[in-house]
DNA sequence: GTCTATAAGTAGATAGAC
DNA sequence: GTCTATCTACTTATAGAC
């Protein structure tokens, strides 16, 4: 037989661990692509900051092109970002807590998760332009069944009526939203002169929202 | 004396109208920097756009760089984005409605103005990176202008006792972001399967949150 | 797996003729 | 105000030595 090939050692003598390299470059690009956008980042950029030689070239022993390091990207950011999400649903769940202080909770895990990571969210909905066979799946891994995770937990609420009466999936839209605009806002145009105060107001006004009680 | 130079006449023979080609070139900066972004646009394609020749330079005949096509293209939006907002504003402040349709007329209003202009939205959010120096006046006269122009139309339904009791620039705060976010999510992960439903189901359960009545 | 070297293309920007 | 021509720098990507 002309091909009597050893079991490929993926990990040859004098390498590093199985892979190591490009899981590196894989979080590189996340924080890179973030920031600068995909555009903006160059793969000598990339190789340097995995301490590879800027303009080396060594970059494409590990992806045949940029593009292809932001699918690898992007497919490892859906799963995290499920995960990442179902924690903040926790709080809201968690029957034992009377709905204001849940509905506290909730809205400030939220906010703060989608602070943290608005980066990796704005990565995925611009990644999803390049890459149309994605768009569909973020879509509906990330919003829609955060949407109706959430939809589930009030519909409870409103049938111990604990939340106003009004369709629960379109109240989690209206919540979701808010707090994703709210963060997308502070991004792109900058924070209120006090952050905190601002906040406060805020997540409170959406909690009387939902409650009907006036101040 | 060694100037007697004539009062500049910048209409010279053989041109065309007075900054023709600049105007041009800031609509058209709009537009590509809006779908393309600012590294993903050309100078090229930029004179390409106008008429110019491609690569024949004649774009620096108006501006210096391509940054200084950003930075007048955003001092120009800054003013027409607050001439397109006031208009949204009518339909709230208009006391002949009631106050359920005058919410829906405001909420149907601002959502489309939010989808028509997004990208130009993105734009000035992004161009606030590359000049911090017109962030606060972008925040300042776009974003929170419009907070307190909503606030001041919601304190007067508060006070008629047809709005809940809540703090109205919070009140405002939470359903512009609202808005904002149902926008930008449908630009960046796709829309729903029926946007038609999800659209009304969305203002409708915002319309209930704000109104003292159950629906 | 990383390096040197390099090809081939594209970007921003300038000089000078018309 | 637009053109031709050109420069420099950078970017993607490949070939081949180690």
């Amino acid at each position: 037989m002309a091909k009597p090939a050893a079991p490929r050692p993926t990990t040859g003598p004098g390498s590093k661990e199985r892979g190591k390299t490009r899981a590196l470059l894989i979080e590189a690009g996340l924080h890179l692509f973030s920031r600068k956008g995909f555009d903006g980042v160059s793969v000598a950029e990339l190789e340097a900051a995995v301490g590879l030689k800027a303009g080396s070239g060594s970059f494409y022993r590990h992806f045949s092109d940029k593009e292809a390091l932001l699918k690898a990207l992007m497919e490892q950011e859906i799963e995290s970002a499920r995960a990442r999400r179902s924690h903040e649903l926790d709080a809201l769940a968690d029957a034992d807590r009377d709905t204001r202080s849940a509905l506290l909770a909730q809205f400030r895990l939220t906010l703060r998760g989608m602070r943290d990571n608005l980066e990796r969210a704005n990565l995925l909905s611009r990644g999803a332009e390049h890459f149309p066979e994605l768009k569909a799946e973020v879509r509906q891994r990330l919003v829609q069944d955060a949407l109706e995770s959430i939809a589930r937990v009030y519909r409870q609420r409103i049938q111990a009526g604990e939340l106003i009466d009004v369709d629960p999936q379109a109240l989690a839209v209206v919540v979701q939203n808010a707090l994703y605009g709210y963060a997308v806002a502070e991004a792109g145009f900058g924070s209120p002169a006090d952050p905190q105060a601002e906040d406060d107001a805020f997540v409170n006004a959406m909690v009387s929202m939902l409650l009907r009680e006036g101040r």
